[in-house]
DNA sequence: TTTATTATTAAACAAACGTTTAATTAATTA
DNA sequence: TAATTAATTAAACGTTTGTTTAATAATAAA
C-alpha cells in the first residue's frame, strides 16, 4: 500500500485517459466500472481518484479534450476563399481528422447524454462552433451563386452526418484508402449542394472514382 | 403480494416495452435498472420477469421488433421502376418512417454493442437486408446511366448516414415540416448520386425549397 | 540529510444491481 | 361452483458499484 518505483503522474494520467476512452467507446460509459479502467492500466482502483474527482469528470475530460483539439486543428487549417474549394477542403479535413479517431467520435456522439447539464452545455457549445465553420462556407457559396439555393443550416447537418458516418464502417484494409474516400466524399458533398464546377472538373462527370 | 384487479398481460407487456424503450434511449441500456423500468410502469420489479427472462432479452426484443417492423413496412411499399423515382421514393419512405421513431433509431445504432454475439448477428442481418434495397436502386441507376459512376456500396452508407442523422436534430416545431424535409433531402440525395433529371424538374435548378 | 509532498495501495462503505423464491389473489376453465 | 392457471407482490440472494479512509513508500525540496 505505497508508491510504486519509477512512477510519474504524467504517464499514469495519460494511460488512464486512454484506457477510459477505449473502454467507454467499446462498452459505453455506464457499462464500464472504475475497477475495469484501473485493471486495464494496472493500478488499484483508488489510484484513479488521484487524477479525477469522479467518474463523470473523467468522461467530461475526455469529451472536452476531444472537442478542443478538433477546433484547434481546424483553426490551423488554411481555407481557400472560393466556396467550392473551401467545401472540398473542409470535407477532406473532417475525414482526415476523424478516421483515426473513431473512438472519440463515437464517445462524443453517444455519451453526451451521460453528462450533467453544465458539462453538456459546454461541450455542445464547442460542437456548434465547429458546425458553424461549415455553415459559413455554405452560406458564401449560396450568396455567390456557386451553390444551389440550399438551406445552409440543414445542409450543414446533412453533410456532417454523412461525413461522420464514415467512422462507423471505415476499414483500413477495405477497397478504398483514406485519400480515395476523401475524393469520393468531396464530390458527393459538392454535388449535394449543387456546385456545378470545381477546378475545371465538372462535378456531373460520369467517370469519377 | 398478489394479482392486481383488471390486469391483462397484453397491456402490461406493451407498457414494459414502451418504458424500456424510452429509458434505454434516453439514458442508455447499462444506465437503466430493471427497478427504474418497473417504477415507470408502476409494477414491482419482479413482475418484469413474467415477460422477459433477462434484461438482455428485453433489449434484444426491442431491437428485433424495430428491425422486423421496418422491413415489413418497406416490403409493403410499391417502388417505381425508374431508378431516380425509386431513390426519391426510398428517401421519402425512410424519413417518413424514422422521424416518429427517433428512440428506436437511437437504440438500434447505439446499443447493438450491448447485445451478446447471437442477438447481434441476427439484428445485423436484418439491417444489411434493409441497406441492400437502397444499394440495388443505386446499382440500377448506375447501370442505366441515370446516375454517375458512383460506388453503390459506399453511396448507400453515405445516404443512410445522412437520412438517419435527421432524427438527431428534427424538431416538429422547427422551420421545416416533415414533407418539406422529405423534398429537401430527396433533392440532396438525387444530386449526390449525379441524377440529372427527375419528372421534368432539373435537379440543378437554383430555386429549390 | 531531513522534511514535505506525491503517487499509490489494501480495506472498507453504503447503495444499487439483476435475479430468484415463495406467497397470494384475480381471472379462466372444467 | 371447484380447480387451475396467470399475474403480481414483498422480501431476500449474492455481487458489483462509485467512492472514501488511512497507511506507506518513492521522490522532490529544504
Amino acid at each position: 500500500m505505497a508508491r510504486k518505483a519509477g512512477t510519474n503522474s504524467h504517464d499514469t494520467e495519460a494511460q488512464i485517459y486512454l484506457a477510459a476512452r477505449n473502454l467507454f467507446a467499446r462498452y459505453g460509459y455506464a457499462a464500464v466500472s472504475m475497477r475495469q479502467i484501473a485493471a486495464d492500466v494496472g493500478v488499484n482502483q483508488a489510484a484513479l481518484y488521484h487524477y479525477t474527482a469522479t467518474k463523470q469528470d473523467l468522461l467530461a475530460g475526455l469529451l472536452t479534450r476531444h472537442m478542443t483539439a478538433l477546433i484547434a486543428a481546424l483553426d490551423e487549417e488554411d481555407f481557400p476563399n472560393d466556396p467550392s474549394q473551401a467545401l472540398d477542403h473542409f470535407t477532406r479535413f473532417h475525414i482526415r481528422y476523424h478516421i483515426p479517431r473513431a473512438d472519440e467520435i463515437f464517445l462524443s456522439y453517444m455519451e453526451l447524454r451521460s453528462l450533467d447539464a453544465d458539462y453538456f452545455a459546454a461541450i455542445n457549445a464547442l460542437r456548434s462552433q465547429y458546425e458553424h465553420v461549415l455553415r459559413d462556407i455554405l452560406e458564401e457559396g449560396v450568396e455567390s451563386g456557386q451553390f444551389s439555393a440550399i438551406d445552409p443550416v440543414i445542409s450543414a447537418m446533412a453533410i456532417l452526418s454523412m461525413l461522420t458516418g464514415i467512422t462507423t464502417w471505415y476499414n483500413p484494409d477495405g477497397p478504398m484508402n483514406q485519400h480515395e474516400i476523401e475524393t469520393y466524399y468531396s464530390r458527393l458533398v459538392l454535388r449535394s449542394v449543387g456546385a456545378s464546377l470545381y477546378q475545371g472538373q465538372p462535378v456531373e462527370e460520369k467517370d469519377n472514382v
